[in-house]
DNA sequence: TTGAAAGCGCTACCAA
DNA sequence: TTGGTAGCGCTTTCAA
């Protein structure tokens, strides 16, 4: 242990292992990292060096002599939101798994213009990035490639990189043909505002596989009433007010996301509108409590997705060098249709 | 922009700028972090040099050269579950303000003592340590320490840190009182395990509060009847179920979160029994769903104590280094009793 | 199989 | 105020 002049009291290095395993640091280095060809027997006599001295290598001396880091950045717009937090589980994991570190960085939920995602910030610093359900526009697209670092994303389908997600279309199909199958033919659908909106894309392809759901049935896909929520339970409840208080409200209303269907729950409830006698709902995601709600909803295996996801970026990582430019790869994992108690048969 | 044999393309380094400038590296290094003394036309020079050339100092080599990484570790058991996430916000944000970065380490909720929380993944990798409710055993202590850096805990007390949380005590004993004040006597609390549990010390401590409030108010505490949850719906729900199913049951039962209040609520809506006009129910925390099912309960304010917390870490950086053994810092945040519709006067 | 030594890119000390 | 230069701790040729 030396001291140093700054900062906390520094380990050991590769030269204390060095002289005390009586070999030079170009061995110390061989030996402990597996590779190249080094005795048996001196490798032995490092390795016990290290061990009493309980060495550990300076990951910043090591990055900068071989211009790896080992840190995978992850860029997400909320950190606290269900489906972020989970999907930062299996990347987590995942990396973890493989010897990877995860720096989290939260971008903000705009697309902003600005201050562009500091992508100061990452230079240098990260092997790796990954984008969690966040659009990006054009000018941010090509500051992160300009990185010059494997980038892959997760849930949304931007930039020219690796991606990971659900068949968004298949959801909003499969949601939209349990409502048909039982019976109802007043509906509605509660996706994200796609104004200024992070998950524009994921809105509209959900909406895109309702109405394939509804031609495929002989359904005028006009004869679905289309409101915004913001991904939020208030802006579900808000919606399904506006829903609910019209006319000739509808039978069946599907959000696009659990809590959102959840807040038309409540408006349901507030109106005295008994669901599912009265009104079937249902979202899509399976958010970890929707069951306490009674919800039906179509399942994506978030913790798979993220952990898809860092896959795709150890692999990147994990190629030889001059491996330019392969073929882009798109990993889709199927959702599943969860049927609970939230959605019934269609009043006569 | 030159290529480097392996890796990617590496930008432009300290010596492009100072050959475009017509100055030395020293300079540049000292005009570019502003710290020194750099006459005005030399530092506009230098800056005009970096910018045109879009440089960016590596933060590895800076890393090397300072013996800092500007790098905060964050240990947490679970990443997805709603007190982590929200608090991972709070934390994020401040760090991020103060020009920190954010790495993240899901240590499993177990104290294991094997793997021990492989420490070496952190030496020397970060400035500082942050651990987010997590007990550790004595030997995990001594690992942290070992490492040499400021830590600070969050939600538990343990180790010699600084720390930051809110009152438990405090918080079990308004929410008791609530009840008590409600005219209920025949109560029951679903807390932790205490047997295997990360949370040991805020179950032991809520239940502290709960036992203070009833003396308070000349009720015998053996009178509660006390069962474990484990911090999960489904945990709330097996407890409710059993408390519900006794000869003689509560008529209030208050749970140590919101998610085993909500599993207590299932129960009794399973049971027919109606709240709270025959059992009131209510739960710590503010989960961000708390409200969709009125539940009434006790506010922590997660995102801030993640920001002080962090805040923490950045003041020990902050400090001037010899600043060694300062007087431990703990900081407490107040909770704040939510009435909402799950609780109600006690039966007649 | 091993060692010497030249970097990796930056900071900080010491002179000028 | 500026420059020269010696590290920071490790990896990686190139020779031996």
């Amino acid at each position: 242990m030396v001291s140093r002049a700054d900062g906390p009291t520094t380990g050991p290095t590769i030269h204390d292992v060095a002289r005390s395993a009586g070999v030079s640091t170009a061995t110390v280095s061989r030996a402990l990292r597996g590779v190249d060809r080094v005795s048996p027997d001196t490798r032995d006599r490092v390795l016990r060096a290290a061990l009493s001295l309980d060495y550990v290598a300076s990951p910043t001396a090591t990055s900068l002599a071989t211009g790896r880091t080992g840190v995978v950045g992850v860029l997400a717009p909320f950190l606290s939101r269900w489906f972020f937090a989970h999907a930062l589980d299996g990347v987590e994991h995942t990396l973890r798994t493989h010897g990877l570190h995860l720096l989290l960085l939260n971008v903000g939920s705009q697309p902003s213009a600005e201050p562009l995602l500091d992508e100061v910030r990452l230079r240098k610093r990260v092997d790796a990035l990954l984008v969690v359900s966040r659009d990006l526009r054009a000018s941010e697209v090509a500051l992160l490639s300009a990185l010059h670092v494997p980038v892959a994303t997760l849930g949304v389908d931007v930039g020219p990189w690796d991606r990971v997600g659900v068949d968004d279309a298949a959801a909003g199909d499969t949601a939209m043909t349990h409502l048909l199958e039982l019976g109802h033919r007043r509906l509605a659908y509660v996706g994200g505002d796609v104004e200024q909106d992070v998950h524009v894309a994921t809105a509209v392809q959900r909406l895109v596989g309702v109405r394939r759901a509804l031609r495929r049935k002989g359904v005028d896909p006009a004869r679905v009433r289309v409101v915004v929520g913001d991904w939020t339970v208030a802006g579900g409840l808000a919606a399904g007010d506006a829903v609910l208080g019209q006319p000739c409200p509808p039978t069946a209303v599907l959000a696009a996301s659990d809590e959102m269907a959840i807040g038309v729950l409540l408006a349901a409830r507030r109106r005295g509108v008994r669901v599912p006698e009265e009104l079937s709902v249902m979202g899509v995601d399976d958010h970890e409590l929707a069951w306490t709600h009674d919800l039906t909803t179509v399942a994506q295996p978030v913790e798979a997705l993220g952990a898809a996801a860092a896959k795709l970026l150890v692999d990147a990582l994990a190629a030889p060098v001059g491996a330019l430019r392969r073929e882009r790869r798109v990993v889709t994992l199927t959702t599943s249709l969860v049927v609970r108690g939230s959605t019934g048969t269609a009043p006569a």
